[in-house]
DNA sequence: TGATCGCCGGTAACGAGCGA
DNA sequence: TCGCTCGTTACCGGCGATCA
């Protein structure tokens, strides 16, 4: 999927990127042994072969970081298969509209590590595990979690970052990640099933007033739940998304 | 090589929609 | 309800293709 990609390139746009395509260049290896492109200036070509070598470059060398800039970020969805196995899925639970974080999850899509304000969610410890993952998964992560993550701890993320709710909108599925997860038939433990985001605030409220486990139990099956689904959720919508993108179903 | 024309990308503004 | 990002749209400027 990366290495079809031209969309990196300057003044290449998806229109442009399909024109690439129709000629022939499906990999980074034609571009660069292509003398001339249709739609690229003689002048440009160079630029791009450049820029094509600084990318493989980083590749190879697996520096995450370089290609995350590199890449635009509504196109990180692109690295999904390149480094699906280094990625970090990840949802908090906050006391209110942005407000303090409360719960926050990490899965690797086997193990999953819950952090709890006022137990263990502290900036080191997830600053730390954090460092562990090359990638992100999110859903409407762009826009909620990462920017309250950022508030609550200043921390940074150079990481790859994956927004799920962007690359299900491009295949039409809008609405929620619990509608989407319905969608794509995708399983929610019964227990949690009808539980939503305003629910997982007061859940923590009922938690902190009465001091019953009970309820921060249920919200952190909440969370996991939430980071356990987006694993599957990727695994679906991805490979639909580059479907559409490579074969100019919906760009 | 220079002139012209049309297409395409960049940018800004605004709206939609999602999270808790 | 708030804050955020992405998508859409319109406009403008620049680039590329073509021709003389």
């Amino acid at each position: 999927m990366l290495r079809n990609s031209f969309i990196f390139l300057d003044r290449v746009s998806k229109r442009g990127e399909q024109k690439i395509w129709e000629q022939g260049i499906h990999h980074w290896q034609d571009f660069l042994e292509a003398k001339k492109v249709d739609g690229i200036s003689n002048s440009l070509k160079p630029v791009h072969d450049a820029k094509l070598n600084q990318l493989r470059k980083q590749v190879i060398k697996d520096n995450h970081e370089e290609i995350a800039k590199l890449m635009p970020k509504n196109e990180h969805w692109r690295l999904y298969n390149e480094f699906k196995d280094e990625a970090c899925f990840l949802d908090i639970e906050t006391s209110g509209y942005y407000g303090d974080v409360t719960v926050l999850g990490m899965s690797d899509g086997y193990d999953t590590k819950m952090f709890v304000r006022g137990i263990n969610l502290e900036k080191n410890i997830v600053q730390k595990e954090l460092k562990k993952y090359k990638a992100l998964v999110t859903f409407n992560g762009s826009s909620f979690d990462l920017p309250v993550l950022n508030r609550y701890f200043n921390l940074d993320f150079p990481q790859i970052h994956i927004d799920l709710r962007w690359a299900c909108k491009r295949i039409d599925l809008t609405g929620g990640l619990k509608k989407i997860e319905r969608e794509m038939k995708i399983k929610r433990a019964e227990e949690v099933q009808n539980v939503s985001g305003e629910d997982a605030v007061l859940l923590w409220r009922q938690w902190r007033k009465t001091g019953n486990k009970k309820y921060l139990d249920l919200l952190i099956q909440y969370n996991e739940e939430d980071i356990l689904n987006l694993k599957p959720l990727a695994e679906k919508v991805i490979p639909k998304v580059w479907e559409n993108v490579r074969f100019n179903k919906k760009i």
